[in-house]
RNA sequence: GACCCCUUCGUCUAGAGGUUAGGACACCACUCUUUCAAGGUGGAGACACGGGUUCAAUUCCCGUAGGGGUCGCCA
C-alpha cells in the first residue's frame, strides 16, 4: 500500500509551531515510506478563512522546506460533492433533517449543563415526523449515528482507543444553507485523496471516532490514524497568544534557521535514542510513528535557540551570507557592497560560534561595514585613555612596518609588543579591539584585522592614535 | 459535568522486569583564553502517590491525585 499523508490546516490563523510539527511529521512519514505528502486547505468555513492565512501557510511550509506533492487542494472546491454525499446518506436513511434553530440548540445545551447531563444534541428530530417541521426554519442534515456499541480507533500513536457510541452525537453534515461541515468534508476528502495515514493533533482524537462511523456509513475504509500530543506553552497551558511569537514566520524573523526549527520540532515528542542533532536525511531514515511519545510537550525557547546556535556553527558560509545580507541591509539602511561582503566572508568562522541567531550575528558583524571614523560604544570608549592612545600610536608604527599581515604575523608582533612593554596581552588587545570594532567584544582581534585588511585596520587604528592630546 | 488521553531531573527525552536510571537544554564550578562566545572536564538535579502481580518493579495491572483534550450550523 502506498503511504499517502496530508497536512490539513484551516486558514483561519497563521501557521503556528503545532501545525508546523504536524506538517513535519506527515512529511517525514511520507518520505520515509516513499509515499506522498498532500496539502489540503480546510476552508469550509468561508467566513473565517482568509487569503492572508492561506499565504502564511504556504510561506511557512516553504520556509521549513516541507514541499507537498501535487497541487494544494482547497476543501471548499469539493463542496458540491460533499453535499451530494450528504443527500445520498439522507436517501439511504443514514441521515435526517433537523429543524432546530441555533437558539433552540444553545438552549438545549444550557439546560443539559444546568441539569448536569451531557451537553449533546438530544436527537429530537431523529425519529420525528418531518410533517411537524416549522415552516420558517431551514433544516440541517444530521448524521444518524449508531446509538449502541462502541467505536474502536487503532491509533498508531495512542494505541487502541475505545469510545462508546452513545457518547457521540448526531453531528451536522450539511448546514441549513446547504454547505458541508468540516466533519463531512474531511471524511470525503480523505477518501477521495486516498489518504492512508492521518497524522494530526490529538485534539482530533474524539473526532476520529465520529469520522470512522461516517466512513463506515459511506462503505469506505477509514485511514490509519495517528494522534500526536499537543505542544504546550512553557507554563504547561495550551499554547496561545500569551506565549508570544507563535507563527513560524516570527521565528524566521528572530533569526532562527529553518533546519534548527525542524530539528527542534522533531525532538518535541519524537526521539531516536540519545540523538539530538538530526539532519533531514537522518530524520527521513529514522522517522516512525512508534517512537512518538504520548504525553504533551512544553515549548522551550532556550533549547530551540541552543539548537539554532549549533546549526549556525555548522552552516555553510554561502548560505549564511545570503541570509545575513538582507538583515545587514536593514541595519545599515543600504545594501552592503562586494568589498564589505568579502570582509564578512573572511570573518565568518569567527562570527559563527558567537551568535545564537542570525540577527545577533548581523549585529556582531556590523562593525565590518561601518565607515571610518568609528563611533566607539560606551564601554570601549573607556578603554581609550591618554596612555592607551600613546600605546596605540606606537603599535601603529610597528604595524605599519609589518610585512606579514597574517594571523601569525600579527600575533607575533602584538605579543612581542606587549612583552617589550611588560604588558599583558589584554592590556594591548582591548584598546586595539576598541579601535578596530568600536566595541569590547568581537571575534579574535587578529581575525578581525585580517578581515578588515591592512589598509582599513591601520586607518582605524590611526583614527584613535591620531587623537593624542 | 460527561467522555477520551497523559504522568522519568526545571524543560525535551532514553529506558520496554534485574541499569551506579543515560543524553540534551538551562544552571553551577573548573579549564582554554586578547574580550565574548564556542570547545573541553566535572557537579547538582527525576521515575506523582497508593495498592497489587512477581524472587524482583521506573517498566505490567488497578485506583488516587494532577495535567491536557473534546463535547459548535469552527476546523
Amino acid at each position: 500500500m502506498t503511504v499517502i499523508t496530508r497536512f490539513a490546516p484551516s486558514p483561519t490563523g497563521f501557521l503556528h509551531i503545532g501545525g508546523a510539527r504536524t506538517a513535519l511529521f506527515n512529511w517525514l512519514y511520507a518520505r520515509h515510506y516513499g509515499g506522498k505528502f498532500l496539502l489540503r486547505i480546510e476552508d469550509t468555513d468561508r467566513a473565517r478563512s482568509t487569503s492572508e492565512a492561506v499565504q502564511a501557510i504556504f510561506d511557512g511550509l516553504d520556509w521549513l522546506e516541507l514541499g507537498h506533492d501535487g497541487e494544494a487542494v482547497f476543501q471548499s472546491a469539493g463542496a458540491e460533492r460533499h453535499a451530494a454525499l450528504a443527500h445520498q446518506l439522507l436517501a439511504a436513511g443514514k441521515a435526517y433533517h433537523c429543524w432546530c434553530s441555533p437558539e433552540e440548540l444553545s438552549e438545549m445545551r444550557e439546560k443539559a449543563r444546568a441539569e448536569g447531563r451531557p451537553m449533546r444534541y438530544d436527537r429530537r428530530w431523529r425519529d420525528r415526523d418531518p410533517a411537524e417541521a416549522p415552516p420558517d426554519i431551514a433544516p440541517v442534515i444530521r448524521f444518524k449515528a449508531p446509538t449502541d456499541g462502541e467505536t474502536v480507533i487503532e491509533d498508531l500513536v495512542q494505541g487502541p482507543v475505545r469510545v462508546a457510541n452513545e457518547q457521540l452525537d448526531d453531528m451536522i453534515l450539511l448546514r441549513s444553507d446547504g454547505t458541508p461541515t468540516y466533519m463531512l468534508s474531511v471524511v470525503v476528502d480523505d477518501h477521495d485523496m486516498q489518504v492512508s495515514h492521518a497524522i494530526r493533533g490529538d485534539d482530533h482524537l474524539t473526532n476520529a471516532a465520529r469520522q470512522t462511523q461516517l466512513f463506515l456509513a459511506l462503505d469506505w475504509q477509514p485511514p490509519q490514524y495517528a494522534h500526536i500530543p499537543l505542544i504546550h506553552g512553557s507554563d504547561g497551558a495550551k499554547l496561545s497568544k500569551r506565549h508570544g511569537a507563535l507563527a513560524v514566520g516570527a521565528y524566521a524573523q528572530m533569526g532562527v534557521l529553518a533546519q534548527a526549527m525542524c530539528n527542534y520540532l522533531l525532538r518535541l515528542g519524537w526521539s531516536h535514542g540519545d540523538d539530538e542533532i538530526i539532519s533531514r536525511e537522518q530524520a527521513i531514515e529514522w522517522f516512525e510513528l512508534a517512537s512518538i511519545g504520548r504525553s504533551p510537550a512544553r515549548f522551550d525557547m532556550d533549547k530551540l535557540i541552543s539548537l539554532n546556535g549549533s546549526y549556525i556553527r555548522q552552516a555553510e558560509d554561502g548560505g549564511l551570507i545570503s541570509l545575513l545580507q538582507p538583515l545587514l541591509a536593514d541595519l545599515l539602511e543600504k545594501a552592503p557592497d562586494e568589498a564589505q561582503l568579502q570582509r564578512l566572508e573572511i570573518l565568518l568562522p569567527g562570527l559563527k560560534p558567537r551568535a545564537k541567531n542570525l540577527l545577533e550575528m548581523a549585529e556582531n558583524a556590523l562593525f565590518l561595514f561601518l565607515q571610518r571614523p568609528l563611533t566607539l560604544d560606551e564601554k570601549s570608549a573607556k578603554l581609550i585613555t591618554p596612555e592607551s592612545r600613546v600605546m596605540m600610536a606606537e603599535l601603529l608604527t610597528e604595524l605599519e612596518a609589518l610585512e606579514d599581515w597574517s594571523e601569525t604575523g600579527l600575533e607575533t608582533l602584538v605579543r612581542g609588543f606587549a612583552d617589550s612593554h611588560s604588558l599583558k596581552m589584554g592590556k594591548v588587545a582591548q584598546p586595539l579591539r576598541a579601535s578596530m570594532t568600536g566595541k569590547t567584544i568581537s571575534p579574535s582581534i587578529f581575525d578581525v584585522m585580517i578581515s578588515l585588511g591592512r589598509e582599513e585596520s591601520l586607518g582605524r587604528l590611526s583614527d584613535i592614535a591620531a587623537q593624542t592630546p
